[in-house]
DNA sequence: CCAGTCATGTAAGATGTTACATGATTCC
DNA sequence: GGAATCATGTAACATCTTACATGACTGG
């Protein structure tokens, strides 16, 4: 249900085709909620019928080509708001990393080993890309960010980006904390093999 | 694919009815991996039709009735080992709260900070569940790693606690990382308001 | 002219959620 | 006798993953 709410989320920046958000989900919407092309481009039509969004076709390349540009509705940015301010369903997570470290002592202490160093850099990897991303969020050099700015009065900007550094503040400190966490296992396994 | 793993790795404590399993995974095994009813049975079901468990009839109440104690075979064994050899797939979080987080200036800042209270006491409580469990775990009175380490040479103990509480470690760290961002995003929307 | 990017999906299957459904047993 | 617990699901639907598929356009 998320991620028709991502999805708007995102629009409301500035109108994209399914490409351009299919790159996005890639890339900065990425960090916040995954999705593939095969959920992204169904989605954005259902939401275009139900009017939440407007496609519209514009000329792409020299021949009668063309692409849709999606743009959120009053309809769209009102189901947006309404979301936002429903009570929140509490949620599950379920992320494998717990289970495997619990039962850690059923693996091959090598096996281990390389799986708590392929986390660490991923940890490492996506820690670079978050703090990357925060920088360009606080200095408006983000170009989603940037145009939505442009449509807003400049009273509320740093309102705006104090909301969507926070977020990556909160995604930060979960990385990092992982990452010690990796750590602290790596420790461990070298202690008890 | 986890469902069946952490099932397998519950019942290496030991043999239980799907009902137990049931209630385990909404205390300890829900800390690590959350599922329903309606997914537990058919999974039991599966995982016994593909030799990993065995179901074993035992009598219940007076009458002719019977349940189901379902215990890890030895095949069940290997592929639990198996899958805790084999590399990690790259874990995608999605998780809807940076999604909101990010976007908490579409909210009515009174329901922002509803929302928010309403993830402190959450993330407060689990912080408190996941302690307690933690503890039990460490002087071992929890009751199926107890079950477990009777089963187990002594040597082997310490090693298998270690890496119980390391899991436990990791979720609290978590936890308390999310808790001080939410507290974050309270002072957040009291000094913009 | 060829590689990379832009553009847009379908199809099948796995996984997860939500709601509903039923009855025995045990303990007070 | 009644509430809580034990026991076990089905059914419908939503969501997500994985694999496959196709072709035009752009820049070097």
């Amino acid at each position: 249900m998320s991620l028709r709410y991502a999805l708007i989320a995102l629009l409301t920046g500035r109108p994209m085709t399914g490409y351009e958000v299919s790159k996005r989900f890639g890339a900065s919407v990425g960090h916040v909620w995954h999705a593939p092309d095969s959920q992204i481009y169904p989605e954005l039509r259902r939401l275009e019928s139900e009017g939440l969004l407007t496609g519209e076709d514009v000329p792409w390349g020299t021949k009668a080509r063309t692409k849709t540009r999606y743009a959120v509705t009053a309809a769209g940015e009102a189901a947006f708001r309404e979301w936002m301010n429903s009570p929140a369903s509490p949620h599950h997570s379920r992320d494998p990393a717990y289970l495997r470290a619990a039962y850690l002592d059923w693996a091959d202490p090598m096996k281990a080993r390389q799986y708590l160093l392929s986390q660490k850099q991923f940890h490492t990897e996506r820690l670079v890309v978050l703090e990357a991303t925060r920088a360009m969020l606080a200095d408006r050099t983000h170009p989603v960010l940037a145009a939505r700015l442009e449509s807003i009065d400049e009273a509320e900007h740093e309102r705006i980006i104090a909301f969507r550094t926070y977020a990556y503040d909160g995604m930060i400190a979960r990385e990092r904390a992982d990452l010690k966490w990796v750590e602290d296992g790596l420790r461990l396994l070298a202690a008890n093999d």
